[in-house]
DNA sequence: ATGGTAGAGGATCTA
């Protein structure tokens, strides 16, 4: 079972990038983040014609996320249960027995602004959302754009990072607050490359230079975690004609 | 040099 997550930055421009990674590395699940498109626009035929199926959520412009998998999804959920937001962010949904959740965590722009404060009030809602989704899934997968380094050694800078958003203290914390609900960072569970990033900045050639964060993560729950066997960060499509900024992860999991 | 690029939409906003 092959779990991936890829933030697209609009779909639109990357649909035949992502029907040929689909082709290529054969994911159970993909979980895809800045879709920027409304639902009447999901290219769905498209996506079917490969294979997959997709259910999603999207807005114009901004934001938006779906799960494309072999199977149909079930019990599908398109925003954080009691928690008031605008935004589309958040898509669940049930294959057999496993439970896929794709977050777009918000980035939060600056500490101190009004958009950091959204960040730091969205991370509770989802952390409290999950562990009632934890008690009812035991095979729980929560992949995405989560915009946190959660370590220094996810910062390809730390010094010029520290403290600045995506790599604050508070949002450490709030990560931290997730794992400690029940997840496991499957990136972590293995040997890593030194210096593993899956989002490199367009500006200042940042991708050539490997000025990068690792920022887009793959969740399991401790059931999941026992049978993951490999995670591994995608870079090679960073180096594709118009890429997104962010590189595919990729989960295997035995059996 | 307080910069730079990409996407959406059609002037800025977001990342």
């Amino acid at each position: 079972m092959k779990l991936a997550t890829w933030n697209v930055n609009s779909l639109k421009v990357r649909l035949p990038q992502v029907i040929e990674w689909l082709q290529t590395q054969q994911p159970d699940m993909l979980c895809l983040q800045e879709t920027k498109l409304s639902d009447e626009n999901f290219p769905l035929d498209e996506i079917a014609d490969t294979g997959y199926q997709s259910v999603f959520i999207g807005q114009k412009t901004y934001n938006g996320v779906a799960i494309l998998s072999k199977l149909q999804g079930q019990e599908i959920i398109t925003a954080i249960p009691n928690f008031e937001d605008d935004q589309k962010r958040i898509i669940a949904a049930t294959y057999e027995d496993l439970r896929v959740v794709c977050v777009y965590v918000p980035n939060g722009e600056m500490v101190g602004s009004e958009k950091y404060a959204y960040k730091l009030k969205w991370l509770p809602a989802l952390v409290a959302w999950l562990r009632e989704e934890l008690k009812k899934y035991p095979k729980l997968v929560v992949m995405g754009d989560y915009n946190i380094a959660p370590d220094d050694r996810d910062v390809y800078d730390p010094q010029l990072w520290n403290g600045k958003v995506l790599c604050s203290q508070p949002e450490r914390d709030a990560f931290g607050e997730l794992l400690s609900s029940g997840f496991v960072d499957s990136f972590r569970l293995f040997e890593q490359p030194e210096k593993s990033y899956s989002w490199w900045d367009y500006r200042m050639l940042a991708f050539r230079r490997n000025r990068g964060l690792r920022i887009d993560h793959i969740l399991l729950s401790k059931v999941l975690a026992d049978s993951c066997i490999a995670c591994q960060i995608d870079k090679a499509v960073r180096k594709q004609d118009r890429p997104s900024d962010h590189a595919p992860v990729m989960a295997v999991l035995s059996a």
